[in-house]
DNA sequence: CCGACGTGGTCAGGTCGCGTGCAGGTTCGA
DNA sequence: TCGAACCTGCACGCGACCTGACCACGTCGG
């Protein structure tokens, strides 16, 4: 089957067996592979970084634990993948308006199975790097752009792995060679002068958008984020 | 006058020459029209999006294919018409209950008629094809146009499929495979350079009702709607 | 049965921008 | 002060993309 994307495989964390069997059934009926947790522990072993999963449901109201407990742990796990959190309706203004804005959403129970489809696609699309900020900075791989404030500027494939390298970690400082792995990952020869043209541009882009960070040189060394 | 008014286009896939009739015969009568599939191949063949169905009813127990399958794959195909699976009492307590939670629907044959009626414009009420509108340019999927402001134009049902993949999540790149994914579902093999006739074609009809945002070109990645 | 029409798909040629390298100037460290 | 490291501006080639046309096929009305 070819159809609309690839599989996304979903990790469930559900404590009723009926919901869980409605979510699995769904998503499987549209291609996706499923992994389940009945409880938060479940959840800790089986949806972690190893288990593959792309995108997590968590419920929000399970038994021996809160969904954002267990959305907490696993991100201390490096599990990075988005969530969607199935919450109850009075938890609404609670502080679900929250996820939202993390990149992750919610949905309120009882809930349409199409529209937990329909946000799993949008999750998993948006989701594979999620935008990464830093300080004020923020880098969205799906849109091959930087924004700082409003200002929103558009990159090429190339400016934009060199600028998330020497993003990736703030203040660090990325060694040339470093760079030149990151942005030519095919292990491409380029001339040592070509990523100073590449830093060039991408000052000159960040400048264009008042970005409150500079992309600053450590003579000998590399470049980094100050 | 018992029902609200609109006709409502209805798919149906069954095997069983009776069932066909008597479901047939009460739609037609109560004002709707029936477009028919004896089997998976056919309702792959006649009930996709092109076929302007509203909702479909899908025998799970088919010959040749599952009906959840036959659902997929036209869900692969972009038809997103809610549906109504006609299924065997003994498989109720199997997986259908995740059908009903969601937004289809399902009745245990032998099903009284009136029932079936009911619910199939139930469906068609809760699931009106609403039009999706994104910064401006609302696509309508049950008329294949996309309008902006008071202008609208009209476009082919591959023209429909591509841009509202590219239309799915504004100002995010949809990568070129992605598209030609969501364009043809089917897996055809189109030569690299259709996409761009296509792309062009939605520019010129985008550009002919003044559309606020653009298509435009991402690259060596794909494009976004801007 | 035939021709008009809409739709899907292809092709050849032209355009354009990204990736790249170079030359010359400038800054920094010793 | 001197050399190396870095910055700046620019030019160029190739491949990705755009453009306008063409053709094959199915549908429908006459």
């Amino acid at each position: 089957m070819v159809h609309d994307g690839e599989m996304t495989v979903v990790g469930i964390c559900e404590d009723d067996p009926g919901v869980r069997r409605v979510l699995t059934d769904a998503l499987k009926m549209h291609g996706h592979d499923v992994v389940i947790a009945r409880n938060g522990r479940e959840a800790v072993d089986n949806l972690g970084v190893r288990s593959g999963v792309e995108v997590l449901i968590l419920d929000v109201g399970l038994p021996d634990a809160d969904g954002r407990d267990v959305c907490q742990a696993l991100r201390a796990g490096g599990q990075h993948a988005p969530v969607l959190f199935l919450t109850a309706l009075d938890a609404v203004h609670d502080r679900v308006a929250g996820f939202h804005a993390g990149g992750d959403d919610y949905v309120v129970k009882p809930f349409a199975i199409s529209e937990v489809l329909v946000r799993v696609d949008a999750l998993r699309r948006r989701s594979r790097p999620e935008p990464v900020s830093i300080s004020g900075l923020s880098l969205h791989p799906d849109r091959l752009s930087v924004a700082a404030d409003g200002r929103e500027a558009t990159l090429t494939p190339t400016e934009f792995r060199l600028l998330a390298a020497i993003a990736a970690e703030p203040g660090a400082v990325t060694r040339r060679r470093a760079a030149v792995a990151a942005a030519w990952p095919d292990g491409a020869i380029v001339n040592e002068n070509t990523i100073d043209s590449y830093v060039r541009r991408l000052r000159v882009k960040l400048a264009s958008i008042d970005s409150p960070v500079e992309l600053t040189t450590v003579r000998g060394v590399g470049f980094t984020l100050r």
